[in-house]
RNA sequence: GCGCGGUUAGCUCAGUUGGUAGAGCAAUCCGUUUACACCGGAAAGGUCGCAGGUUCGAGUCCUGCACCGCGCACCA
C-alpha cells in the first residue's frame, strides 16, 4: 500500500496510461510466491484451493515480422476469458508461443536477401540459409513477445513454446512414425500444387484464387482430327493423350475408342477418344483434351482410363518439351507460339474472352502449377487400424456430437463443407525451414522415426507442412508425448480463440491431430472473431496503408483503450471496424474512472463510510441491489461468451449510472454515500478483464486491498 | 453452381427464448468557484432492404425477392 500523501498526488493528474501500463505488467510478472517464474500468470503460484482447470493456449503468431490489429483482437479476447476465470477461482494456463511458418518466414528472409545481396537460396546454400532464417526469425520472435507483453496478455511464460523447437520437433517426429507405421501416411507420384515462385509444393486450402480474363481458345489437334476442343492453355496441349466425351453425348459417340497419332506443333501426340462421366456436354464443344500431368481432373480421369502422363512444363513454369520452338519457353510464351502455330494451320476455330479463377500462392502470389511429384501425403480416407475410422470422421465426430461447439454456430456448416471436399493432404515442402521430414533413405532401404540409425543413412531433403506441427499446439506445448502432469492437467484445453479465415486450416487440423494422437479432442470451444477493419469498412493491410499499429495506440491512448475499443460491439465472427477515434473514446472512459476513484477517496477522507459511523440506508442497499442485478447480468454474458455486451454494460453502468447518476446525487443525499465504495469495488473488479492495467492501479490505492486484483475473486451476484 | 452471413439513426454497430426501437462517434443548443472539459445537461435523428405469411403482438419466426460481403466447387 503506497502511503496517502502519494496517492493524493497521483490522483491529481489525469491517468497516464503509457506509463502505468508496463509498470504494471512487471508487477504482475514479478507478482507470486518468490523464486517461482512467471508469477500469477503461471497457475502453480495462484493462491487457494483451485481444483478446476481454465486453458487457453495462445494461437502462435508468425515470426514473420510484427503484430497487426488482428493480433490485439485476438489476445484482447483471450486474455479477458483468462482474467475473468482466474478471477472465477480457475487454475488458470494461457500459454504463449509463436510459430516458425515455414513459407511466410522463409520466402520473407528470401525477398530481402534477394533485395540487398541480389543471391538466391540456392547461392547460399541450405545450412548457410538457415542461419539466416533463424536470425530473422529470433529477432521477429523478441519484437513479438515484447509486443504481447504490451498487449497486457497474462500468459504464463515459463512454460512459452515455439512450434519448431527441440519438443515440438520430438511430437512432430513422434506422429509422423505413428501415422507411417498405420498406412495413413504415404509417399506418392501424385498431382500437386507446385508454386514457381516459391520452388514447393502447398496444400489446396493455401491456394488463393483471383479471378482474371483470359482466352478461350476453340480449335482441332489436326486436320483429320475429328473433334474440336477448348483450352485457356494450348500450351499444355503438348501433354494430352486424350480426348474425353461425355458416354451421352451422342455427337462423339463413334469415335470413342478411337486413336490417333498426331504432329501437334512439333510435338508428336498420340490421342485416345474416351467417354467419361466427368465431362461437361454443355461447355465448349463438350470434348476435353485431357492432360493428365498438368491438371487434377484430367490426372483423375487418366486413373480411370490408364492414360500416359507425360509431364511438358518443369518446376520452373518452362517448357520441357518440344523442339527449339517450345523448349525452355515460359509457358505464357510458349502459348503465344502455340496460338501462331494453330492460326497458320487453319484450325483455329474460335478465340473468346472468358473469366477465370487462377490459383496463387497464398504466401508468393505465384501462379499455380499443376505438376506430378513424388511427396508425402496424409490419406484422409483410410480406415485407421483398430480405431474403424477415418481421418476425416474424426475431424467431422467431435462437431457433429457436439463435444467442440463453435462459436458462432453458422460455422459448423462451413466446417462440415470443407471436410466433404477434403482430399488427401500433402504435406510436404521443398522449402527449408521447418520440421525436416523425419525419413532417411540407404539405398532401397528407408528408416522412419525421430533420429537416423547410423550416420550413413542419409535424411529426406523435404521439410512438413507448417499446419503439421501446428495441429500439435494444444498438446505439443503441454509435453506431449511425454505423459505430463501438465498434459494431464490442462488438456483437452477450453477454448481455441482465433480468426474464421483459418477454420479448416488450422481449427480442422487440431481437431485431426488430437482425435488420432489421443483419441480426444483439442477444445471444448472455438471462439472465432472477425477481421479487423478500419471504419471505412476496409480491410487493415500493409499495401493499403490503413493499418493502426496496436503499439502505436498503446502510446496515443493506452492499450486499455485499446482492448475496450476491439471489445465492445464486436460480435463472434463478425469484422470489427477499428478507428483512432473509438480508441480515444476510451481513453476517456479510462481517465474517467480515474477521477471517479478519485471523488470516492477524497470523499472518504473528509467523511470515512465506515459502516459504524454511517451505517447502510434503504436508499444504499436499493442501489447495492440494483447493482448486483448488472453484476448477474454481465457475469451471464460472460459465461457465454458475450464480450461485446458485457464490456458495453459496465462501461455503459459506470459512466452513465454510477458517475453521471449515482455519484451526482450523493452530493445532495447522504444517504446515498455508504453505496459508492462498495458498489465502484465491484465495477473495478468487473471491469478488470477488458481494462487491466488501469483497474490494477486503481486498486492498489483503494482502501483494503492488501492483494493484487489480477487474483481477486470476480463479485458474487 | 452449392453454401454461409449481412441489410436497423449521418457513420460504425448492438439488440441473448417475439412484448412500447439502443449505444458509441459525428452534428445542434446550453453550461465551467470544478471528481473529471479526457466534463455535465438538453434536444434532434429510424416506415429496422422490399413483398407476403404466422401471431393478440414481428427488427426478432416462416416464404419469396433484391443488393452487398464471404467460403467452397467449377474454371476444357
Amino acid at each position: 500500500m503506497e502511503n496517502p500523501k502519494n496517492i493524493a498526488e497521483k490522483l491529481l493528474k489525469p491517468y497516464d496510461p503509457t506509463e502505468t501500463e508496463s509498470r504494471i505488467y512487471k508487477l504482475w510478472e514479478e507478482s507470486g510466491p518468490t523464486m517461482q517464474p512467471g508469477g500469477f500468470f503461471n497457475p502453480d503460484n495462484l493462491p487457494g484451493n483451485r481444483e478446476k482447470a481454465f486453458t487457453i493456449v495462445m494461437p502462435p503468431p508468425n515470426v514473420t515480422g510484427i503484430l497487426h490489429m488482428g493480433h490485439a483482437l485476438a489476445t484482447t479476447l483471450q486474455d479477458t476469458m483468462v482474467r475473468y476465470k482466474r478471477m472465477q477461482g480457475f487454475k488458470t494456463l494461457y500459454i504463449p508461443g509463436t510459430d516458425h511458418a515455414a513459407i511466410a518466414t522463409q520466402s520473407k528472409v528470401e525477398k530481402e536477401i534477394k533485395k540487398n545481396e541480389n543471391l538466391s537460396r540456392h547461392d547460399l546454400g541450405r545450412e548457410e540459409m538457415l542461419k539466416r532464417i533463424e536470425a530473422f526469425a529470433k529477432q521477429s520472435h523478441d519484437t513479438i513477445i515484447s509486443q504481447i507483453k504490451t498487449l497486457g496478455a497474462s500468459c504464463d511464460w515459463s512454460r512459452e513454446a515455439f512450434t519448431l523447437d527441440e519438443k515440438r520437433n520430438l511430437a512432430v517426429n513422434t506422429v509422423f512414425k505413428k501415422m507411417y507405421d498405420d498406412g495413413l501416411i504415404y509417399r506418392g507420384n501424385r498431382i500437386v500444387n507446385w508454386d514457381p515462385k516459391g520452388q514447393t509444393t502447398i496444400a489446396d486450402d493455401e491456394i488463393v484464387y483471383e479471378e482474371r480474363k483470359a482466352k478461350l481458345y476453340t480449335f482441332k489437334y489436326s486436320k483429320d482430327f475429328p473433334i474440336s476442343i477448348s483450352t485457356t492453355r494450348p500450351e499444355t496441349k503438348v501433354g494430352d493423350s486424350a480426348v474425353a466425351v461425355h458416354p451421352d453425348d451422342t455427337r462423339y459417340t463413334e469415335f470413342v475408342g478411337k486413336e490417333y497419332n498426331i504432329e501437334f506443333c512439333g510435338v508428336p501426340i498420340h490421342i485416345k477418344i474416351i467417354a467419361d462421366e466427368e465431362v461437361e456436354k454443355d461447355f465448349g464443344t463438350g470434348a476435353l483434351g485431357v492432360t493428365p500431368a498438368h491438371s487434377q481432373i484430367d490426372w483423375e480421369i487418366a486413373d480411370r482410363h490408364d492414360l500416359p502422363r507425360i509431364q511438358v512444363i518443369n518446376e520452373y513454369a518452362k517448357m520441357m518439351a518440344g523442339g527449339e520452338n517450345l523448349l525452355g519457353k515460359k509457358t505464357t510464351e510458349a502459348r503465344e507460339v502455340i496460338v501462331e502455330w494453330l492460326k497458320s494451320e487453319g484450325l483455329l476455330e474460335k478465340e473468346e474472352e472468358v473469366n477465370q479463377n487462377i490459383g496463387t500462392a497464398e504466401r508468393t502470389g505465384g501462379i499455380i502449377e499443376p505438376l506430378p511429384k513424388l511427396q508425402w501425403f496424409v490419406n484422409v480416407n483410410k480406415e485407421i487400424p483398430g480405431r474403424g475410422k477415418t481421418l476425416k470422421e474424426i475431424m467431422r465426430e467431435p462437431l457433429e456430437s457436439g463435444k467442440i461447439k463453435i462459436i458462432p454456430e453458422y460455422f459448423n456448416k462451413t466446417y462440415f463443407h470443407w471436410i466433404e471436399n477434403l482430399r488427401d493432404w500433402c504435406i510436404s515442402r521443398q522449402i527449408w525451414y521447418g520440421h525436416r521430414v523425419p525419413v532417411w533413405y540407404k539405398g532401397e532401404e528407408i528408416f522412419v522415426g525421430d533420429k537416423a540409425p547410423s550416420s550413413e543413412w542419409v535424411q529426406d531433403e523435404d521439410t512438413l507442412d507448417t499446419w503439421f506441427s501446428s495441429g500439435m499446439w494444444t498438446f505439443s506445448t503441454l509435453g506431449w508425448p511425454e505423459q505430463t502432469k501438465d498434459l494431464a492437467t490442462y488438456h483437452p484445453t477450453d477454448v481455441l480463440e482465433t480468426g474464421y479465415e483459418i477454420l479448416f486450416a488450422w481449427v480442422a487440423r487440431m481437431v485431426l491431430m488430437t482425435g488420432y494422437n489421443l483419441d480426444s479432442i483439442p477444445f471444448h470451444t472455438v471462439y472465432l472473431h472477425g477481421t479487423v477493419r478500419d471504419d471505412k469498412g476496409k480491410k487493415m493491410s500493409k499495401s493499403a496503408g490503413n493499418g493502426i499499429d496496436p503499439t502505436d495506440m498503446a502510446h496515443k491512448f493506452g492499450i486499455d483503450a485499446t482492448r475496450m475499443s476491439l471489445l465492445v460491439g464486436n460480435t463472434p465472427g463478425t469484422d470489427v471496424a477499428v478507428s483512432e477515434n473509438k480508441i480515444k473514446g476510451y481513453k476517456n472512459f479510462a481517465n474517467k474512472i480515474w477521477n471517479i476513484t478519485r471523488f470516492i477517496l477524497e470523499n472518504l477522507a473528509v467523511e470515512p463510510l465506515d459502516s459504524k459511523l454511517s451505517g447502510p440506508t434503504a436508499k444504499s442497499e436499493d442501489l447495492i441491489n440494483e447493482f448486483k442485478k448488472v453484476t448477474a447480468d454481465i457475469t451471464s454474458d460472460m459465461e457465454n461468451y458475450r464480450f461485446h455486451l458485457a464490456s458495453e454494460k459496465i462501461y455503459h453502468y459506470i459512466w452513465h449510472r454510477f458517475a453521471d447518476e449515482i455519484i451526482e446525487q450523493s452530493k445532495t443525499d447522504a444517504e446515498i454515500k455508504p453505496a459508492l465504495l462498495p458498489i465502484w469495488t465491484d465495477c473495478i473488479k468487473i471491469l478488470h478483464p477488458f481494462m487491466p492495467h488501469v483497474t490494477e492501479e486503481i486498486w492498489s490505492i483503494m482502501p483494503g486491498t492488501d492483494k493484487l486484483l489480477i487474483i481477486e475473486a470476480w463479485p458474487q451476484i
